[in-house]
RNA sequence: CGGGGCGUGGCGCAGCCCGGUAGCGCACCUGCUUUGGGAGCAGGGGGUCACAGGUUCAAAUCCUGUCGCCCCGACCA
């Protein structure tokens, strides 16, 4: 393995494989277009899981599990749903093998399924089908659920975390008695996911719903964030779908209402994937890899002790008493104890995987009771009293985050552009880059600026302004304000 | 499914045109010296050259066939 990753600017593509590959974030598996995800990837993804999960919990959701085989039956049952999910589905059609003549396995002709089943592509469809049975009354709603699972949705072009034909996510599913419910839950849902995105990831998004052709297949509204990559294309960090009665008519969920009226359920589903582990490494990672924003990196903090044979055992001794200290306060900390790289391998290596802070001590610092301090993020170095450490570090931790937070921020705000004119607007997209402009509403606009651009509409934001806008490419009044992009 | 390319130690490649029994870098192992920005030196291990058949005294190399993979065009979080 070459030290390094390709240069962001010279090839930002290979850069992000570079990055989650030597990072040690995951690497590719034995069927094409799959991943592992590897302890350190997993480690924040886990984090990523703990702050959506105890925010799901706040607002009155319970987990469970639905089944990873769905009847192929049940997929046709909402029609849009199945134009959406029909051509990326994995189908199980024997449930048994035997032993072939050349020695190998071959499947057994004599065990084909009479119904052929489905590897969930989402799970709507199993959970609505259950939903009819739990569901009788308006005592009996809402029905707060979310699942964490994986899914297979059979990806021609796959990358590393942003599109892999397995994946883990977490999608929520609700019942509710009235319309105005299942709306509120959505949006609730969706500021969640911004709270999360923000808080946690240091990534700024864009909260809105998306356009008719971008929609979720089968939902009635879907409303999305949207980010900024660092190559200024956009990526759809989250969803969160107000279905209607879409599903409930499918599946033929009704209860009856305080009246005694049969009604029919509204839904809704909502879901983020490990995709926001690709959405970190692009927003925040710079030519020396990855940059965490300290909330969700695996340690905040990594010890690099510097010895020789002679000074070892005292520098060890000082490196593990200043780890303890960190550590009590609740700081994730690591000593990088490795005897066979060197104290220069550890700070590229650690570089790589996007500490925010590492400390380092040699026999100079015990001499003088204090250690180097160095962050991930600005590359700046300090001395600092060994005894200071515990308390200097969570503020400084905490202005990391901040200060990711802001850079993404700067640098969205930096690419997005208002063009005037059709010309302006090419250029802007060529450029890369959010254009925020009118849009007349009409689908086939839509498909022509994306025909001619590759731009599409990644989200009519929920502070949008269409007065006095006309549409970029018709001219005619706009009915939407929207951002275009390129995206993932 | 239409167009282009590639199969040689774990990874990346050279060798092929012009047949002569396999090499380089990285990684790995051992030892010594090192350790404050990806250590150095010395030694070492590891390859049915995708597979099958053919030509030949001799095939990674030439011929035929098969298989596999990658890249580019219609979908998606």
């Amino acid at each position: 393995m070459s030290k390094g990753v390709t240069p962001r600017s010279q090839d930002y593509a290979r850069w992000y494989t570079d990055v989650v590959l030597k990072a040690e974030l995951a690497d590719y598996g034995p069927v094409r277009g799959t991943m592992v995800i590897r302890p350190y990837g997993y480690a924040i993804w886990e984090l990523l899981q703990a702050a959506l999960d105890s925010r799901f919990k706040a607002t009155g959701h319970v987990n469970a599990y639905f089944p990873l085989l769905i009847p192929k039956s049940f997929l046709s049952k909402e029609a849009e749903h199945v134009k959406g999910f029909a051509k990326e589905c994995a189908v199980v059609t024997h449930h048994r093998l035997r032993a072939a003549a050349d020695g190998g396995l071959e499947v057994d002709p004599d065990a084909k399924l009479d119904e052929e089943l489905i590897i969930r592509p989402t799970s709507e469809t199993v959970i609505w089908s259950m939903y009819k049975r739990w569901i009788n009354s308006y005592r009996d709603l809402p029905i707060l659920i979310n699942q964490w699972a994986n899914i297979v949705r059979w990806e021609l072009r796959t990358r590393l975390f942003l599109r892999t034909t397995e994946f883990l996510w977490q999608e929520g599913h609700t019942a509710h008695a009235t319309e105005a419910e299942a709306v509120e839950e959505a949006l609730r849902i969706l500021d969640i996911y911004q709270d999360v995105i923000e808080t946690e990831m240091a990534l700024p998004v864009i909260k809105g719903v998306k356009s008719e052709s971008e929609k979720f297949a089968g939902a009635v509204d879907t409303y999305t964030i949207e980010t900024m990559m660092g190559d200024k294309r956009a990526l759809q960090a989250g969803t969160s779908h107000y279905l209607g009665q879409n599903f409930a008519k499918a599946f033929d969920v009704t209860f009856r209402d305080q009246h005694n009226e049969e009604q029919y359920v509204y839904a809704t589903s909502w879901g983020v994937s490990t995709r926001l582990v690709g959405a970190v490494i692009m927003a925040h990672g710079d030519d020396r890899g990855l940059r965490l924003p300290p909330r969700i990196a695996p340690y905040q903090v990594v010890i690099v002790p510097i010895y020789k044979d002679d000074t070892r055992a005292e520098v060890m001794e000082e490196a593990a008493r200043i780890r303890d200290s960190i550590s009590k306060n609740g700081t994730r900390v690591h000593l990088d104890d490795r005897d066979t790289v060197s104290p220069g391998f550890k700070f590229s290596d650690w570089e790589m995987k996007g500490a925010p802070l590492r400390v380092e001590i040699g026999p100079r610092d015990v001499a003088q009771n204090s250690a180097v301090l160095v962050r991930r993020d600005s590359g700046e170095k300090q001395n600092i009293a060994s005894a200071n450490l515990a308390t200097f570090i969570p503020p400084l931790l905490e202005e990391i985050q901040t200060a990711l937070f802001q850079q993404a921020l700067d640098f969205r705000e930096a690419n997005t552009h208002r063009p005037q004119n059709w010309e302006a607007f090419k250029e802007i997209i060529d450029h890369g880059g959010f254009a925020r402009c009118g849009w007349d509403g009409e689908s086939e606009t839509e498909a022509a600026i994306q025909k001619e651009t590759k731009a599409t509409i990644r989200v009519i934001p929920e502070n949008q302004d269409p007065k006095g806008l006309k549409c970029i490419h018709s001219g005619k009044p706009a009915l939407y304000e929207v951002i275009l992009a390129k995206a993932y």
